[in-house]
RNA sequence: GAUUCUGUAGCUCAGCCGGUAGAGCAUAACACUUUUAAUGUUGGGGUCCUGGGUUCGAGUCCCAGCAGGAUCACCA
């Protein structure tokens, strides 16, 4: 971040000045009506070319093109492009031409918003344009956008694809390169789908509390925060899971929601530290119910975002019509591994991992350990949508026990990509076996785990009072975004990515320069030199900083009066 | 957290063996009434990420730090 202004930035607040003592106002209050948009234009002139006889559009100028009293500009609003064409005495028809060359010409510059009243035209070359007769500032633009320049092929020069300004700076991001906002709109779009979906099914979209005081419902570490007046420790939510499920005891059939959750951990190309899911139960559904809402959900989601229910990703085609293909835990092991390890102890389960090496350690139980052989050996394989069924008891304390196979539960995820993007179970909705399955949890807590899950009494008695049959499921909506959009990193399909704060420098006020008897006008002069603090000016020979400022003002084309020698002195005596 | 790469003008990037900091675009001035990566001429613009060290001399070499990327580890 630049500390002083650059030569640029102080060359549009000039202009802005400029505009003022003209009269125009470079931010003006009033609603400016917009007839028709870029792309609406560009598309439909040719064929309508009567309707487009007076159209008003507004947008950001993005480039120029003067030649003497004509001039061409591009205007970009939200749908696209288009050029506009100004000529001198159009703009200025009577003897003042002070609005065209000096106000367009001069004053404005790339970046600002304008609004213009004209009519569209073809040009000698075949573009598409508008033939400007008014054009209203709207907005003064006080910072150069990057440039970034497009050939006839559609090749792109000077491209501004730095991520780290890209994420922190997503504005100029998507303004200078508005292809990625296409991103943004397919997001929204999966939601605005999916909720479609659950509504059609009669299905409530519900909000429960971010602030927990037990974090509960998925294994993982917590934002922890403060509540002042109960004076209390709260949670940011892991999870939503247990307080979706006390709704479904309080008698609603199906329930969903929409939301962040926040989880303390590493930072990666799939993970920020908050994320959005989709959780829903319904009641008197079990999970193979479930696979099937799956499979026409995330049909009708990915048709409604892409057209059809294929998405290419990388270099795979994915389809997402159903019905996917099932295996459960063991069956895909078998699978990809050739080894049968349904019926093996923990001690046979080690070797086999050093076996296939596996990086295990002596903390590991059996459930984790057939997770360890599953990620490093079939997760990877699992490119069209394919569901995994039955999981080890161990590793899933909120899901009902298998109906007929001991030691599992009626658990499935869903990878597509060689990635997990949902999760589902048979709702545990016996309150006695929940709770001895959290009071294993605790003992893995004893142990050292810091994901294992806290005892929730109330979510406990909840159960207790009766929990009808239930099927419950999440989805990452970032990944399933990431899916959507061919994109593979997470950073790419949120707007504001977690980032380290930026380092700033650390400047003093103007008036911290002020109040040492530096003139106003002369303190940026004094950031110029490189003084951005009192402590550095002072430290500074008081006969040299007052020989610079003569030499800065005469470099700097400044006209404003040299303090007298008394005065810089006594800068240095406070 | 580990490894590795990167950080130079508003933007994208050069910068050799350590010797006064470069280009294109943007910007300013002039010319130009259908351009389109407009063009031509001229000019201005720099905390070379920060702090140390080596050296007569550091954008360049060394050390530490900061920020970002990639890979790995951790993590439903």
């Amino acid at each position: 971040m630049s500390i002083v202004l650059s030569e640029q930035e102080i060359l549009r607040r000039e202009k802005l000045n400029q505009l003022r003592a003209l009269g125009i106002n470079p931010y003006p209050p009033e609603e400016f009506k917009v007839t028709a948009t870029a792309q609406d234009i560009l598309e439909n002139f040719e064929k309508f070319p009567d309707t487009y006889k007076q159209v008003t559009i507004a947008g950001r100028i993005m480039s120029f093109n003067v030649m003497g009293s004509a001039s061409f500009a591009k205007l970009q609003d939200s749908t696209g492009r288009i050029q506009i064409y100004l000529k001198r005495d159009d703009i200025c028809p009577g003897e003042d031409k002070t609005l065209y060359n000096t106000v367009f010409k001069k004053l404005l510059d790339l970046g600002d918003y304008i609004g213009v009243k004209g009519y569209v035209f073809t040009t000698q070359t075949g573009e598409v344009s508008v033939h400007v007769q008014e054009f209203t500032l709207l907005s003064k633009s006080l910072k150069p956008l990057p440039i970034v320049k497009r050939d006839e092929e559609g090749n792109i020069h000077d491209a501004f694809t730095d991520p780290e300004l890209r994420y922190r700076q997503r504005y100029v991001d998507l303004t200078v390169n508005p292809e990625f906002k296409q991103i943004f709109m397919k997001r929204s779009k999966v939601i605005s789908s999916m909720r479609d979906y659950f509504n059609s099914q009669g299905w409530m979209e519900v909000e429960t509390p971010i602030l927990q005081a037990i974090h509960g419902g998925a294994a993982a570490r917590p934002f922890k925060t403060h509540h002042n007046t109960l004076d209390m420790q709260l949670f940011l939510r892991i999870a939503n899971e247990l307080y979706l499920k006390r709704l479904i005891v309080a008698g609603f059939d199906g329930v969903y929601e929409f939301g962040k959750m926040f989880r303390n951990e590493g930072m990666d190309r799939t993970h920020n530290p908050e994320f959005t899911s989709v959780e829903i139960y319904v009641a008197y559904k079990d999970y193979i119910w479930m696979m099937e809402m799956v499979e026409n959900c995330l049909e009708y989601v990915t048709r409604a975002v892409n057209g059809i229910p294929v998405v290419q990703v990388g270099e795979n085609e994915i389809n997402f019509a159903g019905p996917y293909t099932r295996l459960t835990m063991y069956e895909s092991i078998q699978k990809y591994t050739g080894i049968d390890v349904s019926a093996m102890d923990e001690a046979a389960l080690r070797k086999t991992c050093a076996d296939l090496n596996i990086e295990i350690d002596d903390t590991m139980g059996k459930g984790k350990l057939i997770d360890e052989i599953f990620s490093a050996k079939v997760e990877a394989n699992l490119i069209q949508p394919t569901y995994i069924t039955d999981y080890p008891i161990e590793m899933t304390p909120l899901a009902k026990k298998h109906r007929s196979k001991e030691g599992l539960v009626e658990r499935f995820e869903l990878f597509v990509n060689g990635k997990e993007i949902a999760n589902a179970y048979s709702e545990l909705n016996d309150p006695i076996d929940q709770r001895q399955r959290f009071e294993e949890q605790l003992e893995l807590a004893g142990r050292g785990d810091q994901e294992a899950m806290a005892m929730d009494d109330d979510f406990l008695r909840a159960l207790e009072y009766g929990m009808p049959p239930t099927s419950g499921l999440g989805i990452g909506i970032d990944r399933f975004v990431m899916l959507m959009t061919n994109q593979h990193t997470i950073q790419e399909v949120l707007f504001f990515p977690q980032m380290r704060p930026e380092k700033k420098a650390k400047v003093a006020t103007a008036d911290d320069f002020i109040k040492i008897g530096v003139p106003a006008e002369w303190v940026q002069v004094l950031n110029q030199m490189g003084f951005n603090t009192i402590e550095e000016l002072k430290a500074a020979n008081p006969n040299k900083v007052f020989n610079d400022l003569g030499g800065m003002r005469k470099k700097l084309k400044l006209d404003i009066t040299m303090p007298a020698k008394e005065v810089v002195m006594a800068w240095f005596e406070k």
